[in-house]
RNA sequence: GCCGCUGUAGCUCAGUGGUAGAGCGCACCCUUGGUAAGGGUGAGGUCGAGAGUUCAACUCUCUCUAGCGGCUCCA
């Protein structure tokens, strides 16, 4: 006699046991025909599962009430998908040995070994999205059956592929008392799984789907592991919310930095110069050069001191940090003096003698700098410091070079030369909690100023069972707790992230979405009891006695690089005034204007704003058109009208129509004053202002 | 680094086993036009690089290189 508690607190009760779709047709028969599924305690489950205890229901509808999406659907939708699309290849290519497929947040991916003679090629899809069309036209019921973990391992090791009896034996470990299959149809003769479940109830309910794209992964995400091909795709209720997925794809290419960066001129990255090294444009180097002046003016306002150091160091000193040999792969090979280079070359010896040799120490040479910290260490053990003089506050723009595997180079998010808005801030511990808290709002003032709204904080914590992490096990605590408690004033909610801290040290990290969806680290900010102690750093307290600092290594922006990359997207290229390249346009309506236009922009450009002048043999619409395109927050159009009230018929980027007239005096001033508040559109609010 | 895809004019992209085309941009001419493309003419290409197959390769094959999507990595 189980008794049910729906959502809203109902309770109904039946005689008998009784399946989530039979709830579901005792409430309604529209309801039922919505449902996909249900969650039982909280546990999401097919809408087939019989239900004998008494427990609470929810019942997973396709959509919401709203008519928003239901993740939770599509979840179950997407994950019935990548059934069907493993079917749908298993016919294609005879031979492909199933993986893993689960649902994404945006669609499901299949892991797949195939046949080394076949690969597969993105010219398979129709072929595979054509079987699958005839999978969901045939509606076919997505049906459990449980086996015993004896029976069921069995059956896995008969059907001879290694991954799905690994993939039974990792259910076991988590503690399954069975193993399910689920076939797509009736079970022993239609095509089925070893899966958890839970699937929607038929294929029928797959209103719309696509093959994405291929990639590799590996076996347990090792790389060591078998290589095997991943197969990405999505689906959705309807054909319609399909398209509308896939016009938001084709905008978010739009808004791309590499597109954006390309088409407003911002930067390039030219093969001849090297794979991941950003050439500045003048246009992207306004943008870094603003930014850098308005962080520039906030350290001096937290008391920051600026110190300028070069691109290379000795490679004893990255010894001393840790950074040399630990590192070595991911920097770019050490230089060595040509002279020893020849001498060691007639003395016969081997690359490999030689970098064993720059390991030992045996060979100095220099290294072009992955980190500004050593640097700075040494700006600070230049003299000796009192307790009184610290907290020492150290910053730098700092141009760093890593050796980033090719494959994960990307436009100016991921990078080989970059340089960081770095600061190294060297305090007693009683300071630390101070300081980072001091660091983070700084990033909050950024993040604000910025209008960027949807990051989340991550703090990386050492992982215990790896050995990466150097130091006193007390003082990784200290230096955790610290940062949790740094964390916890932000007022921003957080994760905990075992594994991501430094190898000196935990670190709080500010991580942000670009436009396809994938995460990158900006700010961040680091406790360090680590270097201290390598560099034997100290200073002289009030006892009179030697003491160890503390560093904090922060870097709000991360790197000008990837910060302004992630910002070109945030803005969509259109910046505000104070970033934009070119703030104002003028635009003669014709040579006669062209004298006046003249003098428009030489008031402007007087009082210090970015502006220009078309003074090309055009109409004036296809200056508009122009000047949109490179979404200038200001065009100003002037003809003989204007010119004859000394005024300018302005026209703002995003606004379809033109604002309408105003003096060019005003004008000139509200730009400026625009360009020195970083916020708000000032020139806008006095055309409200008039219009009011 | 691994797998798949891509590389043709400054940009976006067509294209064929017989040494190339469009639109935009650029130059010049006409036009002097009031809010998202006025018209004409012209210049511009070792078809990513190298090797191979072929009478003939931008096209087919291989290697390299760079970009894209993932995987792995990211002090």
């Amino acid at each position: 006699m189980p008794a049910i508690t729906l959502p809203d607190g109902t309770v109904k009760s039946f005689d008998d046991a009784v399946s989530a779709f039979d709830v579901a047709m005792s409430i309604g028969e529209r309801l039922a025909k919505a449902c996909v599924g249900c969650e039982i305690d909280g546990e999401l489950r097919d809408l087939s599962t019989v239900i004998d205890h008494d427990c609470s229901l929810s019942l997973v509808t396709e959509k919401n009430r709203d008519k928003t999406d239901n993740p939770q659907a599509l979840e179950m939708l997407r994950h019935s998908t990548a059934h069907v699309m493993a079917e749908a290849i298993q016919r294609v290519v005879p031979g492909a040995m199933l993986v893993y497929g689960p649902p994404l947040e945006s669609g499901f991916y299949y892991d797949i070994k195939f046949p080394e003679d076949r690969p597969l090629k993105e010219g398979d899809f129709e072929a595979i999205e054509q079987e699958m069309g005839a999978i969901v036209k045939e509606d076919r019921a997505f049906t459990r059956y449980d086996m015993s973990i004896s029976d069921g391992m069995e059956k896995l090791k008969a059907e001879g592929s290694k991954y799905k009896v690994d993939n039974g034996e990792a259910a076991v470990r988590a503690g399954s008392e069975s193993l399910s299959f689920y076939a797509t149809g009736e079970p022993g003769k239609d095509w089925e799984d070893l899966c958890r479940g839970p699937h929607i109830p038929s294929t029928g309910r797959i209103g719309g789907f696509k093959v994405m794209s291929l990639a590799s992964s590996y076996w347990h995400g090792d790389e060591n592991s078998d290589s095997l091909t991943r197969v990405y795709g999505t689906s959705f209720f309807s054909k319609k919310d399909l398209n509308a997925h896939l016009e938001r794809l084709e905008e978010a290419k739009k808004r791309d930095h590499r597109v954006l960066g390309k088409k407003l001129k911002l930067f390039h990255i030219d093969e001849t110069v090297g794979q991941g090294l950003i050439l500045w444009t003048p246009n992207g180097s306004v943008v870094r050069k603003e930014l850098q002046n308005f962080i520039a003016a906030e350290l001096t306002k937290q008391g920051y001191h600026e110190v300028f150091t070069p691109h290379i160091g000795k490679l004893d000193l990255y010894r001393t940090s840790g950074h040399f040999p630990y590192y070595a792969d991911s920097q770019f090979p050490p230089l060595v003096e040509r002279d020893h280079l020849v001498e060691l070359s007639n003395e016969g010896c081997t690359c490999a003698q030689l970098s064993n040799n720059m390991s030992t120490g045996e060979i100095e040479g220099f290294m072009l700098k992955p980190m500004n910290c050593p640097h700075h260490i040494k700006v600070f053990d230049s003299q000796p410091h009192s307790y009184k003089d610290l907290p020492v506050r150290l910053a730098e723009f700092g141009t760093v070079y890593r050796w980033e595997q090719s494959g994960e180079l990307n436009g100016m998010t991921r990078v080989r030369g970059f340089t960081q808005d770095d600061a190294h801030l060297f305090c007693t511990p009683e300071q630390i909690n101070d300081e980072v808290q001091g660091c983070l709002s700084l990033v909050k003032t950024i993040f604000d100023v910025l209008g960027m709204e949807d990051y989340r904080v991550r703090v990386g914590l050492r992982d215990p069972d790896s050995a990466k992490y150097t130091g006193d096990p007390a003082n990784w605590d200290k230096a955790e707790k610290a940062c949790l408690d740094a964390a916890a004033t932000l007022g921003v909610p957080f994760s905990q992230e075992p594994g991501e801290a430094a190898f000196y040290g935990p670190k709080i990290d500010f991580v942000v979405k670009d436009v396809i969806g994938r995460e990158w680290q900006l700010g961040t900010v680091q406790v360090d009891y680590n270097l201290p102690e390598r560099f034997d750093l100290s200073y002289v307290g009030a006892d009179n006695e030697k003491h160890r600092p503390v560093m904090i290594h922060r870097a709000p922006f991360g790197s000008m690089e990837r910060f302004i990359g992630v910002l070109i997207e945030h803005f969509a290229g259109a910046f505000p005034v104070w970033l934009a390249p070119e703030q104002v346009r003028v635009l003669p309506i014709s040579e006669k204007s062209n004298d006046y236009a003249q003098e428009v922009l030489e008031q402007l450009k007087a009082r210090g704003i970015r502006a220009t002048c078309d003074m090309a043999d055009q109409r004036v619409q296809a200056k508009i058109k122009n000047g949109s395109e490179m979404k200038i927050p200001y065009l100003v159009v002037v003809g003989p009208r204007d010119a004859e009230n000394r005024a300018v018929s302005v026209r703002a980027f995003g606004v379809a129509k033109d604002l309408g007239s105003m003096p060019l005096d005003e004008f000139v001033a509200a730009v400026a004053e625009e360009y020195s508040l970083k916020g708000a559109s000032t020139v806008k609010e006095r055309f409200e202002t008039v219009t009011a």
